[in-house]
DNA sequence: TGAGTTAGAATGGCACCACCCGTC
DNA sequence: GACGGGTGGTGCCATTCTAACTCA
């Protein structure tokens, strides 16, 4: 299975959607996950550059997006630059089980996604998926606002959404997933994933 | 003079640091400011094309990067496309009275810049400085740790951060400035960004 | 007043000692404390460079040991470099009020500081005090030990001993002194370099 | 086989890791160790001098640095004094077929080390070994938080690490290796030594 | 419109427990 | 083998701040 994820600006998240999607697809049983990082940044081999030093096993490898992939693999994850043009979009799409579009609740993210997408009408609708992430913590209604503006606009979007939380900072920076950290906020945050995983895993299901 | 935003990563408010940096210097005696969007997404132009519907007025005139600037200014602030390549940054610094380079206080944005920056160390220290935006509020030291992570690498800093808040969203929702919105949230944005245009006005003083 | 530290070992807690001490003086009232740092490593100095950079105050002045001092001052307290010679020995306590000598329970230690300080009987005993560093804590007898055998080589000690603890490590990373972390170690680790601070005052009381 | 045991730091067990590395040497099968005492303190001779009187036989022989070494032997395990400059570090590597500094996990120690260690960057990585001394006992993570320090400056560390322990202190004042006491803790000791010695031995392997 | 209230996030302080060392 | 002490980890509560809601 392919799984890739693409935004249309950066800083949404979309390396840390990356990496939790594959760590949540590692766990299904007889599962082997690799995931290409094909950020510019490399943030994603920066990620876990930091773990393996402590000898951290995150459950799936992840390679250089411009080297070949590993040999044996049942799941990619595709972890891809910014900003794709819509040709590229198509091919992605094409190529991929799911694309997966994390996108943050800013005006700026929510309409580069719905503009893009609404152009792309040949896209087909159980190929891809907007996630909200970032999403402001309970009293605020922004992610449910933006959920309700892509919605209106006929774009799929997950049911579940990925809260803004300090543990994906410090997941980053120990080199580690969510839910390797210890803590009540780090297992929530670790559970959100887990259920858009699921989501994830729903929607692909006739395709594998 | 012309002030320049960049940054090495996504999603880490340059739009919001061009806007609210352009309104401080417009807010000066007898300034004229230009905003030149070069954004690939045209974030700017964007923004503003909201409030332009309502009739509302933001003391200084915003204008495709692509095209010439206005006749008349006597300030040109420029929002650039993301990552800019090291000759790219030089240009700029040359061509710029001072880099602005906002940076989130996250470990994949703190570690670009800190990467790019240590290698060009032909700039100049007083023509660049970092900002630190979207920052968590008070109880969290993110922004505190992160300052001093890029004071460790001698990476010159503004000493004003600017918060993470609702309220840029708002106002890039409505298409005004965060200074224009009511409300004691909006209050406390606006003036982060005060005091980052007048460490801004300090800085290049000797170069007007 | 002038307190100078010395040694006939390394990693006695020498720096640790004359860094403790000026800070003991410095709270009396109306002492300006200078400290000297005479050290081939220059240990105190490196010590407080790690706090000045966050802004830390510790109430008296660290100077490098080869400079002039501080021109007005109280109290000087200068920390030696390692194993000075008996005539060097002789010269700093004919130039100081006192000469504190720490020592750590271990054999090789208590050896030196008994063979020279034997050696040395034109030195005045009011003049200079073993201090025992480094102690073990309380199921062990070390400490006891060590100062039974220095009495027996009648030898003047310091009554309050200072334990062995992780929070003096700490404190020397931070960049402070123990009183200004927080924590029970820290309290009781500062209050036993305050007791022997107070036996130094009492002691030095006709020099003043 | 020359093993030179040099530290920038005092009090870090020197001496300690001296005698007990030619310990482990001296049981391998037919080798002839000589231990030179070069410490200014001259520890390591007054160490055995307690146990001679006792009639005890540590299985290697002790000689002051000063003289010339026994005619006879396969190894020479050499116990410097503290502070050697840059220029002796380098003389010492070129002499020597391993150089051992200890070091324990004091912020100063760890410090003095990284920097002098850094600066020699001619020093071939398979020349010298840090040991990492004098490390608290297990609910602590100095000792490996130092050893981390250590990784990231890209020295190179033996794995094994030696724990502080009052046995060295009573082997030193019995005259003995810790080997040669009772008891578990002792035990325990000496173990941690014979791991080093072993790493020791394959290190050098190819020197031999 | 403005003040007070509520829920949630994040840090800091605190007590409690586990592990290990050294002595009896 | 039991006990006292140091160190670190966990869980609980208090604090601070944000954003939304409510009431006058």
């Amino acid at each position: 299975m392919i799984i890739t994820i693409l935004s249309f600006k950066g800083g949404v998240g979309k390396t840390t959607t990356a990496v939790h999607l594959a760590e949540s697809l590692s766990k299904r049983r007889s599962r082997k996950v690799v995931l290409g990082d094909g950020d510019l940044n490399r943030t994603a081999l920066n990620w876990f550059q930091r773990g393996q030093s402590h000898g951290i096993d995150v459950g799936f490898t992840v390679f250089d997006g411009d080297d070949d992939p590993p040999h044996e693999y049942t799941d990619l994850v595709i972890d891809t630059p910014a900003r794709p043009g819509d040709d590229e979009v198509l091919r992605l799409a094409e190529f991929s089980d799911c694309l997966v579009i994390p996108t943050n609740p800013a005006p700026g993210a929510i309409e580069a996604s719905i503009g893009t997408l609404s152009r792309l009408r040949s896209l087909d609708d159980s190929r891809y998926r907007v996630l909200l992430t970032l999403v402001p913590p309970k009293p605020s209604r922004r992610g449910i606002q933006a959920r309700d503006v892509l919605k209106q606009a006929s774009i799929p979007t997950f049911k579940g959404m990925v809260q803004r939380r300090d543990a994906f900072m410090d997941a980053e920076l120990e080199g580690v997933t969510v839910g390797m950290l210890k803590g009540k906020a780090a297992l929530s945050a670790s559970e959100s994933y887990a259920t858009v995983g699921q989501e994830l895993w729903k929607l692909t299901k006739e395709r594998r």
